[in-house]
DNA sequence: TTTATTCACGCAAACGATTACGAAATTTCT
DNA sequence: AGAAATTTCGTAATCGTTTGCGTGAATAAA
């Protein structure tokens, strides 16, 4: 394009290449007068580093991905807001990639990204994945890797995350001190750990409190109309629930649909509630109460993280874990 | 990091560099013989050509960048959701930026695109953006260039947006048809050609149904409190409007705050309509009438003709100015 | 004044891939 | 069979930066 590149910065000087690189690098080799001369034309002519070849010479791209499930979702967006923040103040670019929660997907993302392209990855697993191999490959090359939110317990890469037992855990207790007597549970299929320790939160409440759990646990997936059946088959059965824990967003909404539909009052009937960083949930008919996680925060950290072991400095032990609380934002859905 | 390069690929194989390099791009100076040993091996090896080396040599970075004023926000989510779909299949990689709708931000970020890390770049215009330079030096230094959404009108380049005045328009038209008398616009302070075009559509309809405008049109701007006392005001002033019509869903939003507050009831006294694309307006109490832009087409199209330019393939008329019809979706916020 | 240091800079070799050019070896054409 | 064309591959230059090493000059130490 323009191509005003250093040899060219070095001949209008009368300097060699090398000797305006250090200028432009700020070394200490190189006098200040010669330094403030480079700057000025470097500035007047608006030179830029080729960053290919800066990043060739020094196998380092200033570049991070970010690999996510979807990013039409509160959660992941105010996400990528925290990691975007923190990466443009430490100047570095940020790629995003979508697995559209396909294992193939991931994978083939993975493995491009396994050549330099990048100088660390953060990932948001996808919930279809069943292997590790990919991950444990790019973890073994030593490409630094974080997760966030959906984690792999198994991998040993630091991780961010919320308190998702504690909050379900905390969120069916709500549902238990507004009266609910038989909490029905709807969450997403699949091996995710983030499933299993949302499940275990509500297991471990309704155990506390001695309640049922038979017929209650609803296993989901990405389909509405689906989901919708499944949840009126839930609400018409025999023996229906009084409240809902949605481990998901999409399972909240499903509910106010099928709920409409056949006429269910929210929360005389049945009270919900869900995990949802929706802040727009303050509108719905009735106001849904949430279980908010700090999404920003947790981008923001797990990008801090990152960075860190880029930068090969050491990680203090609860950097390589960290958990941030999430918090019940209480509205009419589970009004008395 | 693996260290796997051409040189060691070539050494294993009795075979100099070149012919390798050619051999993994399907050259036909290379024997099929020769392309397959060479392939088997980089397959079995997990070999990957340097991205760096790769982009300094053919100055082409096989990746696109996309500028927006944020992502919270599932317009914004779904045109990246469609950009990305299109750059992957294009095997292009994305980076994103957030202006914030700051403009500063906006003309750093373009300063630093302008080095050959990208291809080529997309862009929705931050609110806040009072002059024009940024984007000209971008386009004069010949890096491909696509504005959607918000657009720059005076520049020259391809734009992919929706027909916002003649939705305006019919949403405003809308209004008057269920029986709105005094009709106002929330709309965002700012230069941006897309504000002004809904705005003509707003004042369009009202001049063809003879119906005043004055002391209805309310600019608002990026913080709720103030908007929300702008609103209040409007609505507790002397002369009400019937009906409002929001520029932004932002804006809806924060009418619905105020009317929750004021206790004004949707629709009997205040039908609302706005440009909105969020799915749980539906849910909303009542459910909001909104004007959905086809996000994920626009992101599509933009990036499709990105690549375009990029390959340098001649424009078709049409994608030199692409427009997607948004359509109303009718709820009971304009209900009779 | 002589010898070490330090300063300020240039030379040239990387980084890893692509590609113009050339050169054997083989095939095809007269 | 000899010339011409084609096939198949290697040599080396190149993309633009960074950086180890070397060198002359200026400065400090002896």
């Amino acid at each position: 394009m323009s191509t005003i590149n250093l040899k060219r910065l070095a001949e209008e000087l009368n300097l060699s290449a090398s000797t305006v690189s250090r200028a432009l690098r700020g070394s200490h080799e190189i006098s200040q007068e010669t330094k403030d001369r480079v700057k000025a034309l470097a500035e007047k002519l608006g030179f830029q580093p080729n960053p290919h070849a800066s990043s060739l010479r020094q196998s380092k791209s200033n570049t991070i991905a970010v690999v996510l499930p979807e990013i039409e979702n509160n959660f992941f967006s105010q996400v990528m807001n925290g990691v975007e923040d923190v990466a443009q103040k430490k100047g570095y670019h940020v790629l995003i990639y979508l697995t559209h929660e396909a294992f193939a997907r991931e994978k083939d993302i993975l493995q491009v990204l396994r050549n330099g392209r990048v100088d660390g990855i953060m990932i948001s697993v996808s919930n279809t994945t069943t292997s590790e191999e990919h991950l444990q490959e790019v973890n073994r090359s030593g490409l630094p890797l974080v997760f966030f939110d959906r984690i792999v317990e198994s991998i040993d890469v630091p991780r961010v995350s919320t308190d998702d037992t504690d909050a379900a855990f905390k969120g069916t207790e709500h549902l238990v001190e507004k009266g609910c007597k038989r909490i029905a549970l709807l969450s997403m299929s699949g091996l995710l750990s983030i499933s299993s320790r949302r499940r275990n939160g509500y297991l471990n409440a309704l155990k506390k409190y001695g309640m049922e759990t038979d017929g209650l646990q609803v296993e989901c997936g990405t389909d509405d109309e689906t989901n919708r059946r499944l949840i009126t088959a839930l609400l018409q059965g025999p023996n229906p629930p009084d409240g809902i824990f949605a481990a998901v967003e999409k399972l909240a909404i499903n509910t106010y649909e099928v709920c409409r539909q056949l006429g269910v009052k929210i929360p005389s009937q049945l009270k919900i509630i869900s995990f949802s960083n929706l802040s727009v949930t303050a509108l719905f008919d009735p106001p849904l109460t949430t279980i908010v996680q700090p999404a920003y925060e947790i981008g923001k950290e797990a990008a801090a993280v990152l960075f860190k072991i880029i930068q090969k400095k050491t990680l203090v032990p609860g950097e390589k874990k960290s958990v941030f609380p999430s918090h019940i934002v209480e509205r009419a859905s589970t009004g008395g």
